[in-house]
DNA sequence: CGGACACCTGTTATGATATAACTATAACCG
DNA sequence: CGGTTATAGTTATATCATAACAGGTGTCCG
């Protein structure tokens, strides 16, 4: 069918928050890397190498993973740690800003999105129950809305969290077929 | 100081999302038992003695309690019953909606409102990080933007949440007092 | 009534997620 | 270089959740 959007090679990161994931090239791997490496270092973080090593893993997939699961690849890599720091490196990426935490799934997932680190804009999470696929769409006016609904209850918003669970793009075609 | 909202007598349930809890008395706790066992009643679901202690203990509180928490207090009344259990207990009580997930703390909280039962209005949740009160406002139309914005995305959502962390009405004026 | 069926609970075991407390090492900076 | 702070290692444990199977209870209908 013409559902299928063929990305073209322009299709910039920013574009389609559900990306083909042949897309995700060593290459791409490397200079996704590269752009936490750099927000580590514009913060005067430390990209440490067990940093790297958890953003490396996360930023593997387009799904989101659990903790236990980058202990566990990791493991296979021959990196042998403790959950304990498996879950201080998640909380630097995450304090960095370079990965999210999806609180329906005590998983993580790799930002892949530049405008709320530099606009301050903040994205809404939208997971594919069938594929695993986070993407990740602005939703600053409905965080504008949600802050004006707590006002109205006199209550003060510190942390907010938007997440929709669903069918991706391409799963939600799949299913369409069948 | 003049902060404080003195709740009339005649304050609804659903005025406020965040009631006294001077006013949890036993009495209140047995209405809102009687109002769960009609819910059950109504969908033909059975309202087992362990659903309703189980659903005692989650509306006792005007915080989210855990399930071990839960877990816990039973023992302490003497019906001791296995993890599973109480998670079973829960399920039955999420599939009725007199109860809600609270996904960032992984906890549950009684549901306190009718509209979104009733009306179909879906609720947003506001859990307070100092005191553990969660109240919930309508969020329809937030939820109906963020429909519209995964729309945009090509993705088809079927669950969504919204849950904002912050200080409550009460915590926000001990806050500003200090 | 009593048997079939669906639903609920008990029991045991285990899986999955997350952190506490303390020690040791590495980086940073005056 | 030496003190301070941040990071990581080590060990143990807390917390959240479900699998698998056995047994019991309520309901409905012939």
């Amino acid at each position: 069918m013409s559902e299928t959007q063929a990305p073209t090679k322009s299709d910039a990161n920013q574009r389609s928050p559900f990306p083909n994931p042949d897309q995700q090239t060593a290459k791409k791997l490397a200079q996704t890397v590269e752009r936490a490496a750099k927000v580590f270092a514009d913060k005067s973080l430390r990209f440490t190498k067990l940093r790297q090593q958890v953003f490396e893993e996360i930023a593997a997939t387009h799904a989101s993973i659990g903790a236990y699961e980058i202990l566990a690849r990791l493991g296979d890599k021959g990196t042998r740690v403790a959950p304990i720091s498996i879950y201080r490196a998640i909380d630097a990426l995450l304090d960095a800003g370079v990965i999210h935490r999806l609180e329906s799934k005590n998983a993580f997932f790799a930002c892949r999105r530049t405008d709320h680190t530099v606009k301050g804009r903040r994205p809404i999470f939208l997971s594919c129950e069938k594929c695993g696929a986070v993407g990740e769409v602005d939703g600053q006016h409905i965080f504008d809305l949600i802050g004006e609904a707590a006002k109205e209850a006199k209550f003060t918003p510190r942390i907010k969290f938007v997440e929709v669970q669903g069918l991706c793009p391409r799963c939600t075609a799949a299913a369409e077929k069948a």
